[in-house]
Parts: C-alpha cells; sequence; structure tokens
DNA sequence: AACTTTTTTTAGTCTACCCTAAAAATATTT
DNA sequence: AAATATTTTTAGGGTAGACTAAAAAAAGTT
C-alpha cells in the first residue's frame, strides 16, 4: 500500500464507490491527474483485488477495499480530533495536515493516538469514526447537524467538555428531552430548536456538530 | 524534497558530515541500500548544492544541507517528545513513528505541536532540538545522561513533571548542588553522586535524562 | 613495482507514478 | 441510422528511486 494508492481508494469511497459504480471522468475530476493516470491504477487495485471493474463503466469497492478505505478514514478522523482539539486548528484547516498524518501513521500509533484522545466517536465534523477492524460503529444516534427542518427527535448524547456543558445547560438543553427543528439558517447559521411545550431554543452552527440526537421517525 | 533525499540527509549528519566526510560506504550500511544508488543519490543532492562531493572521498553537507538536516531532526525530535510524554511510548519505540511522521509534518503543524508540548528542549534521549530556524540553542546545561564517571557538575535544570520532582525532593537534589559522579552502572544501571559533604546519591537511568547539569571543568 | 582487494562509479533494468497524443468505444444529437 | 461529441483506453515517454553486474579507481600487500 503506498500512499498514492491509499488516496485513490479514498477518492473512490468518497464518491460512493462502496454501492455505486465510480466513473474514471470522476476521479479524473477528484483526484487532478489525467484520465490515462486513472485507468493505470485502475489496473493496478484491480490487480490487488481490491476493485471490480467494469469497461467504460467505472469502478467499484471490494470488501477488501472497502475496508482499507474505512481504516484510512479511521486515521484520518483520529488525527483531525487531534488536530482540532489538542493543537487549536480550525476545522478548515485539519483537513490537510490529516491527509499527510494518515499515510504515515502506523496501527500501533493511531491506537495510541485514539485513547490519548479519550476514544471519540466523531472527528470535528460529526463525520463517525470506523472501529479498528474497519468496521462502521452502529450510530443510533445522529449528529443533529446532520438533520433536516422539520425532523423531531430526542438527545441523545452531547459532547462532554466543560464549557460546552455549561452552554447546554443556560440553554436547557438536557439528554433525553424532544424536540422538532423548526429552522436551519443557511451558511452555518443556528437551528432554531422548538420543545413539546413550545419554548424555543437557538442552537449554533458549531454546536450542533457536539450534540448527537435519535431520530423520531 | 522528498522523503527519501530527506533521510539521506539526516544520515549523512547522523555520520558526522557537518564536520568530516562520509564515505558512500558507510552510507551504505546506514542506509540499507547499495552503493549504486547511494552515488545516484549523492548525484542529486549534488545539484541541489546540500552536499559537496570528493571523488571517491565521500559526501559533506554544505550549509544549506546542514539547516535541512537540523530542521528534520527538529521535527522528528518533537514527535518523538510527543510520542515518548503524550501517547506512553518507551523510548525504544519512538524512533521509528517519528521517522515516518517527520516526513508528512508542515511546519505548521509542527509549530502547533511545539507550542502543545510546551516547546520542550530535549527528546526523550536527551538529544537537543533545533531552533526553528535550523540552529542549535546554545545549551550550557548538559543532559546527566551524557557526562562521564569522575565529572564535577551543578545541577541546572530538572524536568517538572509532578511524580519526577517528588523523586527528586526524596533524593535532595537540588537545583545548583554540586555532585561528582563516581560510578555509573553499565546497560542502563544507576548513576552514583557524590554530593560535597560526601554524601553518596544514586540515580536511575532514566532520571538522567531530565537531569540538566553545568560540568564545572 | 606488481598483484590483489576494496570501494566507487557506470551501464543497463525495473517499478510506481505521472504525462500527452492518438485510437477505440460509448453516448448523444440530428 | 449516421454523424458528432464524450469518455476511456492504449501507446509511448518522463522522473525518482532502487537494483545487479561489470568497469574503473584507490588502497593495501607482497
Amino acid at each position: 500500500m503506498t500512499p498514492n494508492k491509499e488516496d485513490f481508494i479514498k477518492a473512490i469511497h468518497e464518491l460512493g464507490g462502496q454501492d455505486t459504480v465510480v466513473t474514471n471522468k470522476e476521479l479524473v475530476r477528484s483526484l487532478s491527474i489525467s484520465a490515462a493516470s486513472v485507468t493505470e491504477m485502475n489496473n493496478r487495485l484491480l490487480k490487488e483485488e481490491l476493485i471490480t471493474h467494469l469497461p467504460y463503466q467505472g469502478v467499484q469497492l471490494t470488501e477488501k477495499g472497502l475496508l482499507i478505505a474505512n481504516q484510512l478514514i479511521r486515521k484520518h478522523r483520529i488525527w483531525e480530533v487531534f488536530l482540532a482539539e489538542k493543537l487549536g486548528y480550525d476545522w478548515n484547516e485539519v483537513h490537510a495536515d490529516a491527509d499527510l498524518l494518515e499515510h504515515a501513521s502506523s496501527d500501533f500509533l493511531i491506537e495510541r493516538l485514539n485513547i490519548f484522545l479519550g476514544e471519540p466517536t466523531f472527528d470535528p465534523h460529526g463525520g463517525v469514526i470506523p472501529n479498528k477492524d474497519g468496521t462502521i460503529p452502529e450510530i443510533h444516534s445522529t449528529p443533529l447537524i446532520e438533520c433536516q427542518t422539520g425532523d423531531r427527535f430526542k438527545i441523545k448524547e452531547v459532547d462532554d467538555q466543560e464549557d460546552f456543558l455549561e452552554y447546554l445547560l443556560y440553554k436547557k438543553v438536557k439528554l433525553g428531552k424532544e424536540y422538532t427543528i423548526s429552522d436551519i439558517e443557511p451558511y452555518d447559521g443556528p437551528f432554531t430548536l422548538e420543545a413539546l411545550n413550545g419554548e424555543r431554543t437557538l442552537i449554533g452552527h458549531k454546536a450542533a456538530f457536539k450534540i448527537l440526537v435519535e431520530l423520531l421517525n
């Protein structure tokens, strides 16, 4: 496994290669390499049985390929948590450095880092961190950030940072409490939540990552 | 700068390439590559003016090459501190992972990490961490671990970890106190220190890294 | 000084990437 | 259905890095 192959597999995954066929054209755009280079890399990964290939149609990840993709995403997201939480990176800054680091991380390192970070479930963007074995943890709760206007939900879990918990206390957000989303402002604007008793609460965009909810139908 | 070139420059540096000529043979052994590959890499670095070359004699780092070497060592050692202090690596474990990480670290990342670690001066082996600009900080104190039997010194600085300070308190080691090394046991054994009043103190091998002294002729 | 051994360099290959230009296959339009 | 446009593949090249085998240079020995 070389960094380039890893990036290629990750790109296929990002373009939906777990369930749909990804075209060369999409990979050309996504990786900014020539069409010829895509064909070439396809052939390499094909030989290793990491993808399947329908000529002139596109590629798709095999079980084996998907496992590798998930393990890469695990590494990537664990590094993102580190960069954001420990080194004070802004969200927009974490991606590039995590992309470099993920290719230079032994499994031993990642497991140690994971423990150091308190075995986080989500990355700073609210993305789920895959398990060590490449499986995706069963998340019955959804980050609030992924919900839509009109969704009804119950608070399931919240980030346990001192100041964030204080903020929630002030907002009267409690575990188990039910809300409906009455509005989501565009451009990273706040969520307006409406409780059962009609009480309205404004929740900031960043906070919406740190609140996990269970959707109720 | 590619990872391979970086490793090559580091190898030259480790073999004394700041002041002496390093032979191809030494590089072959150190990097475990063929003699032909060494000649080839020499030519590449020569073209970039990172080394000078005396045919059939060896290579030596230029000013430019030395700067790059020191910046790599900086990255390497900062990662070593992280792995040892934050992730609980043993000393023998830090090197391999730091070697990978150093090639995947932006300057931005290293500076953030450095601050996160409290701007350490030494790596877990007692090696000095070069400055950001590639210069070596003027260290008037020497890690005790680098001292020899018979050396007379004054305690200059100690690692400020809670439990370590307690240990020193118990051992009656204080800043400014003078000792002579009366014995160093082999195989990472303890140092026997003798104070001016004849009092003898046993200092463990690991502790010897965390104590900085000023040698008195 | 001539022979032998060691070290370095050159010559010729190989793989993993990447590229451009042209050919082949598929899709779209008329 | 034929012509055109798009996409993919093939063909041919380039660079970085590594190799082996052979030639050349230097060092060591008799």
